[in-house]
DNA sequence: TTAGTGTATGAAACCGGTCCCAGGTCAAGC
DNA sequence: GCTTGACCTGGGACCGGTTTCATACACTAA
């Protein structure tokens, strides 16, 4: 591999005046610099972007934290972070961790080892203090309302438009309306903000009134068999993704029983098919805000208004 | 920020002690061992990643160059990708190029200056002569049939299954078949594909029966009006993807008109929603092998077998 | 006794860049 | 004539590791 001593020593003239053209600075002489750029092509010759890294002792990348990648409300949220990223001239690199402690620790002590400039948690298992521990060495975004906590932070106002769906659903007539959640876990903010919404609207949740564990279509349906053979019944659920609540919708429909109204999340297609209620979460804005948090050196919070589309 | 030359000077012992520590090497005596663990400890030391990959020339990253992200097509592979990267200790960055010439140029000259140990291409705007000629600098795959060109590739046997879906429609009395694009495009392997198998089973494919530019939900809405409006109309559409053909058939059922059987691809939830047949190119395991390829040295092709779903 | 082998250790080259600083030329301004 | 400042250049420290090689010691087998 040919290098810039190589390109020095070819060129006859120092490192230095190389990496000036190379860096296209001031203060090379024409004649010289147009040597050295031809030489540089002849030898067909690229700087090493690792050694640049070491040197500048920045990788230009940002690595994004999140349980997995196939599941659409990280892939919108990736989507605007890889967008944002694009025209920043920085790297996405994604770090899976299916919710495994141990992992997400390895990517923080990978933050530590300058392997990134950044870390964005889509998503956590780690509390926010160990985040917060973390953050000395480079920055960390996560992606949920941190409180009084000092992390950056991008978040959506989830608990508003719950409200606002839960009392739309309320004033429509519906009072025993069933929760489908993918963890029951106090470190999920998703679960915290909705148990809070439910709680301002209809009181109390219930466990009957709750299905958990809930990720895909299938976990969908099989909340839409939960419910279905509750007595008493729910008129009406409320679940913590479109595809899933596509998914209580079809149980119903499989079984010739009139679907009870569905409030989806995510705007996806399957809303739109099934033509139920849902909530926007705008995530790929959400995306673009946390990278851009990535970036800045400041601790600020951006929140993304939610919006709730009835159907 | 401390480094090694920090924890030899505090232990006493040299630098290549210290690496024996941190890399576990043989021939360290247990209690200098013992004693630089225990300063590495006590200084918070982690060793820089990019210093790392400087001197062993590999940075354990794959580059994935797609056109966006936010498309399921993608994000399938994508999922694929980063679970068999994740086993095999390697991370993925995504490299977005929305087709653009100049952008994929660019990440190729990021793998001369070794940015990636390799880079997989699950859709291509330049020529595979093009990729051939950055092999030398890394591994290279691509996410087609490369025919006689000696590049690692793995791919679906997509004309089979097309063949095979589109007898199905025959057979089942469909003559007048009309087909969505995304790209009409020579470069786009499942353009020329989808001509091929057409040209196979219904003869030549007219520009009447084809509609070009679907990518998303809506632009298979806008195909939908194209073809109801069409005279003399098609009595089936074969779509380059499951939400496009969902367009489609909303088109019919919105307007009161009795919608085409459909045959869509990937095998999403819109698919099973609107209940139309659709081929599965099992895109994680394509990304799976994509990423295998990408560690392996050799030049080999992994063909992953499609799977035509009737329904 | 001697040659041979396994273990332990550090000096220094190396990976491939960036950049500070010292030193030199040359023309303009006083 | 002298100072000043803009322009140009190269040496070498530095980023933070890995690895080769030379050396030394302890122990064993011939």
């Amino acid at each position: 591999m040919t290098n810039i001593h190589d390109i020095a020593r070819l060129s006859g003239y120092s490192v230095s005046t190389v990496s000036r053209v190379i860096n296209h600075q001031k203060y090379v002489a024409d004649e010289k610099r147009a040597k050295v750029e031809a030489i540089m092509r002849q030898l067909d010759y690229v700087p090493n972007r690792v050694a640049r890294n070491l040197s500048n002792g920045q990788t230009k990348t940002v690595g994004v934290v999140m349980p997995y990648a196939n599941h659409p409300y990280f892939a919108r949220i990736i989507d605007g972070l890889v967008s944002a990223a694009f025209e920043a001239g920085y790297k996405i690199t994604l770090l899976p961790t299916n919710y495994d402690l141990t992992i997400e620790r390895r990517y923080l002590d990978q933050l530590r080892s300058k392997a990134y400039d950044a870390l964005i948690f889509t998503s956590r298992s780690s509390s926010l203090e160990t985040l917060e521990r973390y953050r000395k060495y480079g920055q960390i975004v996560c992606c949920e309302d941190p409180g009084e906590r000092p992390l950056a932070a991008a978040y959506t106002d989830r608990e508003a438009s719950y409200i606002s769906a839960l009392k739309w659903a309320q004033a429509q007539g519906y009072q025993k309306m069933g929760v489908v959640l993918s963890r029951n876990n106090v470190i999920s903010a998703s679960t915290r903000v909705t148990r809070s919404a439910y709680q301002q609207v209809y009181g109390k949740l219930t466990s009957q009134h709750l299905f958990v564990g809930a990720v895909t279509y299938e976990d969908g349906y099989r909340a839409g068999e939960y419910f279905a053979n509750l007595t008493p019944g729910v008129d009406a659920v409320f679940t913590n993704g479109d595809d899933i609540g596509a998914g209580v919708q079809t149980y119903f429909t499989d079984h010739q029983l009139t679907p009870p109204p569905i409030i989806g999340q995510e705007n996806l297609l399957s809303s739109r098919l099934c033509q139920f209620s849902t909530i926007d979460h705008h995530l790929e804005a959400l995306g673009r805000a946390a990278f851009k948090l990535a970036t800045g050196q400041t601790t600020t919070h951006k929140l993304i208004k939610s919006e709730f589309i009835r159907r």
